[in-house]
RNA sequence: GCCGAUGUAGCUCAGUUGGUCAGAGCAGCUGAUUUGUAAUCAGCUGGUCGGGGGUUCGAAUCCCUCCAUCGGCUCCA
C-alpha cells in the first residue's frame, strides 16, 4: 500500500488510535464507525461505562503510549465470511452490519497492534507518525444518524502535521469562543433568553434593540429603492387560513396549538406567505401590476424540538425578513436576477464576502408543477447565479416539493455555516389560494410565486453578526457611536455641551459623567466597545477641541469638534 | 426529542466525607477623591444555593422529578 499522508489520513488514523486506546482501557467496547470529519476526526462507541472529561485525558494518554510504540498499521483483505467471523468472534455487532450493508466480497482491514478494524484506509504507515493530536469533547451520537437507532458516545478529536498547527487550531478555538453571541450579549448587554419567559424567546435588550432598528431601517430603505411595497400582516390567522395553506397538513409538527376564540381557532403564524397571498387576491389583478412585491418583517413562531435549541441561532420566535414576488412568466428571469444581486449587495453591506451558493432542483418524486414551470425557474435561478459569476453548488432533486431554490450560506466565525439568504419558487401556494392575473389576452393565469429572505431571520442574523465583528460594531451600527469622558467635574459643562452638539447632528453619543479617572473610564469604554472615545478635559475646553481615541485606529489626537463631526458623518455613510 | 454534563448574588466563581457554608471578586448603591488615556479608596446592599418532592435530628451537599443551559446527535417548510 502506498500511503498518502494527507490531513484526512493522518486524522483518520488518529481515529483508529483513539479507538485502539479506548478498547484496550474499556475491553467491552463496541466500535461505530470513525471518520476523519472537516475539523479533526471523531470515533464512535458503545460503552457501558460513562465517558466524562477526565476520561478523555486518560484516553489520551493511553493514545501518546500508542503513539510512542510506534505500532505498524498492517493492511489485510479477509472475504467476507473470514470477516464476518472475525467481527462475531470480537463481538462488533455494529462492524458485522455493515459488513452486512457492503454487500461486497472482500472487506480490507487495518491492524495496529491488538487492535484490528474494518476501514478501506489509507492509513499511515506506523502509530509514531502522528504528530500532534488532541481529544476535544464526548457527546451522543445516534448509530447510523438515526433516531431509530441506539445513541453511542462518540469522542471528537483532532490531528495535525505538528504541534504548532494543533496550537494555532486551538487558540482558534478559544478565540471562537469569546466572540460566541452569547457570552458577547450578556457583556455587552445587547438581549437575554430567560427561564422565566420561554426557551428561545427574545429580550432584545435596548443597545441590541437600537442595533436591530437600524439594520431594519435600512433593511427598508433599500427595499422602498428596490421596488417593494411595505407590509405588516397579524400574528396569528384562523385555522381555515392555514388549512387552504396546507401548513395544517405539513407543517403542523411545528406549529403551536391554536387559541380558540368565540368557536374559532386561531393559529400563531409560522410564516406569512398566507396574508400576503389573501391581500394579493383582494383585487382582480392585470399583468399591468406585476410584478408585485411585498416585503414584510414578520415575526413568526415555530416549535423546535428543546434540544435544538442554540442562542439567537436557533430559536422559537423570530423576525423574517420576508417577501414574495408575485409576477408573469416573462418576468420571472428579471426578478430572479434583481434577488440575487439584492441579497449579495445587502449581506456585503454587513461585512459577509463568503459566500456558498446551493441551487437545488426538482426533487425526484413528490412534487407540485408541471414540468416546464420547473424548467424555466430552475434555468432563471441558474442563469441569475452565472449572470453575476457566482460560484454555485448543485443539488440536484434537494428542491422543496413546491418549488426550486437558491439558497446563500455564510460562514460564522467558529466555522459553522448558516444559511441566510434564500429565494424560493413556490408552484403550490398559488394553486391552492387559486391565485391569477388576467394576461394581455384577457384570459386569467396563474402568476409564479417567488418567496424570499435576504437575512433570512433578524435574530440569527444578528446572532451571526455579534460573532463576525466579534462584539465590535461598525460606526453605523453601534448603539454608542460617541462616548464622551470629562477628565473632572470642571469640565463636565463643556463635556455635556459636546454630547449635546453631537446628538444634534444624529449622532449616538453619551456621556460617562462619573468622578472616575480618566483611566477607568477608558477601560470601561474599551470593555463596551464604543467606535469612539473623546476625551474632556482642560486642554480640550482652553482649545475648544475635543481630543479623540478611536476604537480601531486608536489616539488620534486632539481636534475641533467640527473635525470629528465630519469624520463621523464620513464613516456612517461609508459603513465603515 | 435523544445521550452526557452543568445550574450557588446582575456577572465570573469558592463552598473538603450532609453539621455557623451561605462566601469572594467584579458590577450596583453611598460617601470621600477632581483625577490626562486599560481598574482611586472606604463602607453598604444583593441569594428560599434553578423549581417541586423525598431521605435525615439536620441538605447547596444524598435520592426522585420537572425546567433551563452547555457539548453533540437528530430535525431544520
Amino acid at each position: 500500500m502506498t500511503v498518502a499522508m494527507t490531513l484526512e489520513t493522518l486524522r483518520h488514523s488518529t481515529a483508529h488510535v483513539l479507538a485502539q486506546a479506548v478498547t484496550e482501557l474499556y475491553p467491552d467496547t463496541i466500535l461505530g464507525t470513525g471518520p476523519s470529519i472537516s475539523t479533526g476526526f471523531y470515533y464512535d462507541f458503545d460503552i457501558k461505562h460513562k465517558l466524562t472529561q477526565s476520561d478523555l485525558n486518560r484516553i489520551e494518554n493511553r493514545m501518546q503510549e500508542i503513539v510512542k510504540r510506534k505500532t505498524q498499521f498492517e493492511y489485510s483483505v479477509l472475504d467476507k465470511q473470514e470477516a464476518l467471523s472475525l467481527m462475531r468472534e470480537k463481538n462488533q455487532i455494529y462492524k458485522i452490519e455493515l459488513i452486512e450493508d457492503l454487500g461486497a466480497a472482500d472487506f480490507s482491514f487495518y491492524k495496529c497492534g491488538s487492535f484490528i478494524d474494518l476501514c478501506k484506509g489509507p492509513h499511515i504507515k506506523d502509530s509514531g507518525e502522528i504528530p500532534a493530536f488532541k481529544l476535544l469533547s464526548v457527546a451522543g451520537a445516534y448509530w447510523k444518524g438515526s433516531e431509530e437507532n441506539k445513541m453511542l458516545q462518540r469522542i471528537y478529536g483532532t490531528a495535525f502535521f505538528n504541534k504548532k498547527d494543533l496550537r494555532s487550531y486551538l487558540n482558534r478555538l478559544e478565540e471562537a469562543k469569546k466572540r460566541d453571541h452569547r457570552v458577547l450579549g450578556r457583556e455587552l448587554d445587547l438581549f437575554s433568553m430567560t427561564e422565566e419567559t420561554g426557551a428561545g424567546l427574545v429580550l432584545w435588550h435596548p443597545r441590541g434593540a437600537c442595533i436591530r432598528d437600524i439594520i431594519e431601517g435600512y433593511w427598508k430603505k433599500e427595499h422602498y429603492k428596490a421596488g417593494y411595497e411595505l407590509f405588516y400582516s397579524p400574528h396569528i390567522g384562523l385555522a381555515d387560513l392555514w388549512k387552504t395553506s396546507g401548513h395544517l397538513d405539513f407543517y403542523n409538527d411545528n406549529m403551536y396549538s391554536p387559541v380558540n376564540i368565540e368557536n374559532h381557532d386561531f393559529y400563531i403564524k409560522p410564516m406569512n406567505c398566507p396574508f400576503h397571498i389573501v391581500y394579493y387576491k383582494n383585487t382582480n389583478r392585470s399583468y399591468r401590476e406585476l410584478p408585485v412585491r411585498l416585503a414584510e418583517l414578520g415575526t413568526v413562531y415555530r416549535y423546535e424540538r428543546s434540544g435544538t435549541l442554540h442562542g439567537l441561532l436557533r430559536v422559537r420566535g423570530f423576525t423574517q425578513d420576508d417577501a414574495h414576488i408575485i409576477c408573469t412568466p416573462d418576468q420571472v428571469h428579471d426578478e430572479i436576477l434583481q434577488t440575487l444581486k439584492f441579497s449579495i449587495d445587502m449581506l456585503n453591506v454587513f461585512g459577509f464576502d463568503k459566500f456558498n451558493i446551493f441551487l437545488s432542483t426538482k426533487p425526484a418524486e413528490k412534487y407540485v408543477g408541471k414540468q416546464d414551470q420547473w424548467e424555466k425557474a430552475q434555468d432563471a435561478l441558474k442563469t441569475a447565479i452565472e449572470t453575476l459569476n457566482l460560484p454555485f453548488q448543485l443539488d440536484e432533486g434537494g428542491g422543496a416539493f413546491y418549488g426550486p431554490k437558491i439558497d446563500i450560506k455564510i460562514e460564522d466565525a467558529i466555522g459553522r455555516e448558516w444559511q441566510c439568504s434564500t429565494i424560493q419558487f413556490d408552484f403550490n401556494l398559488p394553486e391552492r389560494f387559486n391565485m391569477s392575473y388576467v394576461g394581455s389576452d384577457g384570459n386569467k393565469k396563474r402568476p409564479y410565486m417567488i418567496h424570499r429572505a435576504l437575512l433570512g431571520a433578524i435574530e440569527r442574523f444578528f446572532g451571526i453578526l455579534i460573532e463576525h465583528y466579534a462584539g465590535k460594531f461598525p460606526l453605523w451600527l453601534a448603539s454608542t457611536q460617541v462616548k464622551v469622558l470629562n477628565i473632572s467635574e470642571h469640565n463636565l459643562d463643556y463635556s455635556r455641551e459636546i454630547v449635546e452638539k453631537l446628538k444634534k447632528e444624529d449622532i449616538r453619543a453619551d456621556i460617562d459623567d462619573s468622578s472616575e479617572k480618566i483611566g477607568y473610564k477608558i477601560r470601561l469604554g474599551i470593555k463596551q466597545k464604543v467606535p469612539y472615545l473623546i476625551v474632556t478635559g482642560r486642554n480640550e475646553q482652553d482649545n475648544n477641541t475635543v481630543s479623540v481615541r478611536s476604537r480601531d485606529e486608536g489616539d488620534l489626537g486632539e481636534m475641533t469638534l467640527d473635525k470629528f463631526i465630519s469624520i463621523i458623518k464620513n464613516n456612517t455613510v461609508n459603513k465603515v
